[in-house]
DNA sequence: AACTCCGCGTGATTTCGATCACATGAGCCC
DNA sequence: GGGCTCATGTGATCGAAATCACGCGGAGTT
């Protein structure tokens, strides 16, 4: 499908750059819509692309050497992933999966390579985004270390929050309620994680049970009593 | 105290660098002794370093909210760390310490930023290496959801091997005798993995039992089965 | 409407590894 | 040498979560 200038500019990472780079990327891009379970990206894919996505949500999963699925991080809209093959020439690692139905476009590496010879701007900000990857994965490291399944499960919801840094400053309205679209299933939670299916869902049920957390029809997650979320989250309080 | 030139050159990354270049670098780097337990890097420091490791073994390691230690990766000689800082200006994430006595080359971010806007092919290497540590977490990460805990052991042991990759052409002589110097101790090892330490014990225990492998000496780890190992790390094999 | 698939919910059982609590022994520093 | 600390070795206990097995209901399909 036809992909214009104005639709590529809607992604922050590439707004900065000029109409003219635009078009011509625009040109040299298409746009594919998944439905949920579609492979987005393959591990081991030679010609690659990036992929800008820009509705719905992804997920990049690796599977183990005895084929357990693991869940390494979600893509959401106005993000993009499969940026790696910018920086080397190896094949794709991982898998991205659409978790929902999606829209996303894909930029071949060769065309962004040539503008990122051009313009050092896009350079620099795709090294932040590499570095800000680094950062992710560290953190999401240390969550599987934590001992109590709960904190970890409750620690990966309060990343699904939309923008969860800036409520730290808004202590006041606490009663806010925040809402999650389309969030993940149990399962690609579990595989985040590295714990079972059930036991994400055993969490859940007593999340929901304290009024903590409440489903809003199939495609919504309620946050009713969001200290409480990270209150468990950061282990000052547990489900005993 | 002083860094030559022909110091920094010993480093492949900084190999193709000019000598006036390395001169400049030199200038403004200091080298660093560290004995066991030394801490190279802190997480959160605002002014940051790329440390060369010369001499020793490194770990980065972070830490759980409940103060439980995470091991992210080694370093080894020839190696480097804290290079994040180049990308962006965020503070440092993760501590790294010496596991061994260290000899550690500082360069000064900004020394190193002034080099890379000079010459492109700087840019490009640091670069491959940010997406090489993404590959590896991504392949740390799935290590851990491995169910057998002696599988992640044996894993990582095989990780521990130098050069592990050519190792797989040269199937003949699978006799040969591997040794891997200054092992990481079991803590070590431990959290690596997010076991406990008496779990990789027992690992170990059992591996020397069956003839897999042999401590000589406190310095050295012989690798007696090279194909045993491979097996129990890639789970055609186990310790039944 | 009947069927199927898939995500969710839940109990019973079991197992593996964490934890605790030691012992042992090798460097290391006065 | 004597007394540190630190790495390793090992047994006993216990508990949390995996696994197994199943029910239930909603969404999409034919």
């Amino acid at each position: 499908m036809v992909v214009t200038p104005e639709l590529l500019s809607a992604f922050p990472i590439l707004k900065p750059l000029s109409q003219n780079i635009l078009r011509q990327l625009a040109e040299q891009s298409t746009l594919k819509k998944f439905s949920r379970r579609g492979i987005v990206l393959s591990a081991g894919e030679v010609e690659s692309s990036v992929c800008f996505l820009f509705e719905g949500r992804l997920q990049g999963v690796d599977f183990t050497i005895d084929g357990r699925e693991v869940g390494l991080y979600f893509v959401e809209p106005g993000d993009f992933c499969g940026e790696l093959s910018l920086f080397d020439n190896d094949p794709q690692p991982e898998f991205v999966i659409a978790l929902t139905a999606a829209r996303v476009v894909y930029v071949p590496v060769e065309a962004l390579q040539d503008v990122m010879l051009k313009s050092p701007d896009i350079i620099k900000v795709m090294g932040e985004r590499l570095a800000s990857r680094v950062r992710h994965m560290t953190y999401q490291r240390s969550l599987l270390a934590l001992p109590s399944v709960t904190q970890r499960v409750c620690c990966q919801l309060w990343l699904l929050i939309p923008d969860a840094g800036h409520i730290n400053e808004e202590k006041a309205d606490t009663e806010e309620l925040v809402e999650i679209e389309n969030p993940p299933t149990h399962m690609e939670i579990a595989i985040m994680l590295s714990v079972s299916r059930e036991t994400v869902t055993r969490v859940f049920q007593t999340l929901q049970n304290r009024q903590i957390v409440k489903r809003e029809g199939p495609t919504k997650l309620l946050i009713k009593d969001i200290e409480a979320l990270r209150a468990l989250a950061d282990g000052s309080a547990d489900l005993g």
